[in-house]
DNA sequence: AGGCTGTACTG
DNA sequence: CAGTAC
DNA sequence: GCCT
DNA sequence: TAATG
DNA sequence: CATTA
């Protein structure tokens, strides 16, 4: 490649000191989508990126072994043709993007000649994809689950409802079938703000000094939000915390009719760091949403805001920075000197805590420049 | 060829 | 652990 | 599916 | 039954 | 959950 990417090898080895390792590898790719830096108004490319975004769903629903990496590329490379100002037209052009090979950089030209994709049209005229996708839209049921199902002759929603074939629901399965249409909707963030508020009144009530922030979607600007998802901390300047927060707040929620389903429940409701998984709604009459609600100490606010913003692809990104700098970069913190198993990839020590009490900290250390939540958003 | 984020809950 | 979810 |  | 994966 | 003790 060119004379910039020789000089970027030399200076990855020398700061690292250890050429052969994947770590340094992946700081030779000059492309970093957490750094990615994207105009602001619509996407000339939309369409393709709908496109695209379809296939992105069968292949979710169908994680056959490489489904899986199939979709993360697709996202990877949505966002290269959201970040590209001038309208895609011919193969080269599309194959020259960043994450874009030649299998997709062919699917984008039938998208611009034909405005869709015959590996689109196949798959969803196909039975086993079209059920699959019913059924792993159930929450609490993955690809596996939906495969499986498909296998014994399940073939609607009722099917799963009867129990045909002897198939059993865990709880948080049961829940997903009962509320299936309300739980495949997107909520005005009108409405997320408005059950946020409801929230916050009441925990407030627990505690005054607590810290509570709507993350996700919402955080991002966006219009709409596919969930609610709130972070909870308090400050601990004086000597207190936040501490059985969970343990009075969600009975509370309960109560007032707020929360209606839980979930999954933190494994210890005392712990400052815990998270709660479950379903709300705005009223007796209000769709049913879901709703995480986390707690963290205060000390990793800044990496917890960092990572309940995402967007997914954005955090993937900075992750996989982070790890090619020597870091760890997880919703506690951005940590150096994590030893992992080179064989299981699974950590061995913690390592140094280096920062984690703002988001800007993080980006700083990385040397990512700052982006606003509304512009950590890669896929769509 | 082998990586592709890192962690938590459920059963 | 496998599966699911964030 | 794409990248080194 | 409790611990483990 | 399945396995182990």
């Amino acid at each position: 490649m060119s004379w910039l990417y020789q000089r970027q090898r030399k200076t990855a080895k020398k700061r690292l000191g250890h050429p052969t390792s994947w770590r340094m590898v992946n700081l030779l790719h000059l492309r970093w989508i957490c750094k990615d830096q994207r105009p602001i108004g619509p996407c000339v490319n939309q369409d393709i990126v709908d496109e695209l975004n379809k296939l992105v769903g069968i292949h979710e629903s169908r994680l056959g072994g490489d489904d899986k990496w199939k979709v993360l590329q697709y996202r990877k490379a949505i966002s290269s043709i959201r970040k590209e100002t001038a309208r895609i037209t011919s193969l080269s052009q599309a194959q020259g993007l960043f994450g874009v090979g030649k299998k997709t950089a062919t699917k984008i030209m039938e998208i611009v000649e034909n405005g869709k994709t015959k590996r689109l049209e196949y798959e969803e005229q196909l039975d086993d994809t079209r059920v699959c996708k019913l059924f792993s839209a159930i929450y609490g049921v993955g690809p596996r689950l939906a495969w499986q199902w498909y296998q014994l002759g399940l073939r609607t929603l009722q099917d799963v409802r009867e129990g045909k074939a002897g198939v059993k629901l865990t709880p948080a399965q049961r829940i997903g079938l009962e509320h299936y249409d309300d739980l495949q909707l997107r909520m005005p963030r009108e409405e997320a703000g408005v059950i946020f508020g409801r929230i916050k009144e009441i925990a407030l009530a627990i505690d005054p000094e607590l810290d509570l922030q709507l993350m996700g979607s919402y955080r991002r600007g966006q219009p709409n939000c596919g969930d609610i998802d709130i972070l909870i901390t308090r400050p601990d300047m004086d000597g207190r915390t936040h501490k059985g927060i969970m343990r009075k707040l969600l009975p509370a929620l309960h109560e007032k009719d707020i929360l209606t389903k839980d979930l999954s429940m933190p494994h210890d409701l005392d712990d400052l760091e815990a998270k709660y998984m479950g379903l709300c709604r705005l009223g007796p009459d209000g769709k049913m949403r879901r709703i995480d609600i986390l707690a963290v100490p205060y000390a990793s606010w800044g990496a917890a805001l960092l990572y309940f913003t995402g967007d997914d692809i954005f955090n993937r990104s900075m992750r996989l920075l982070a790890s090619s700098k020597g870091y760890s970069l997880n919703q506690r913190g951005l940590y150096k000197n994590v030893v992992r198993d080179p064989k299981t990839r699974v950590k061995t020590v913690t390592g140094t805590l280096i920062a984690s009490r703002t988001e800007e900290d993080i980006f700083a250390i990385l040397g990512v420049p700052w982006q606003e939540p509304a512009q950590r958003r890669r896929a769509k």
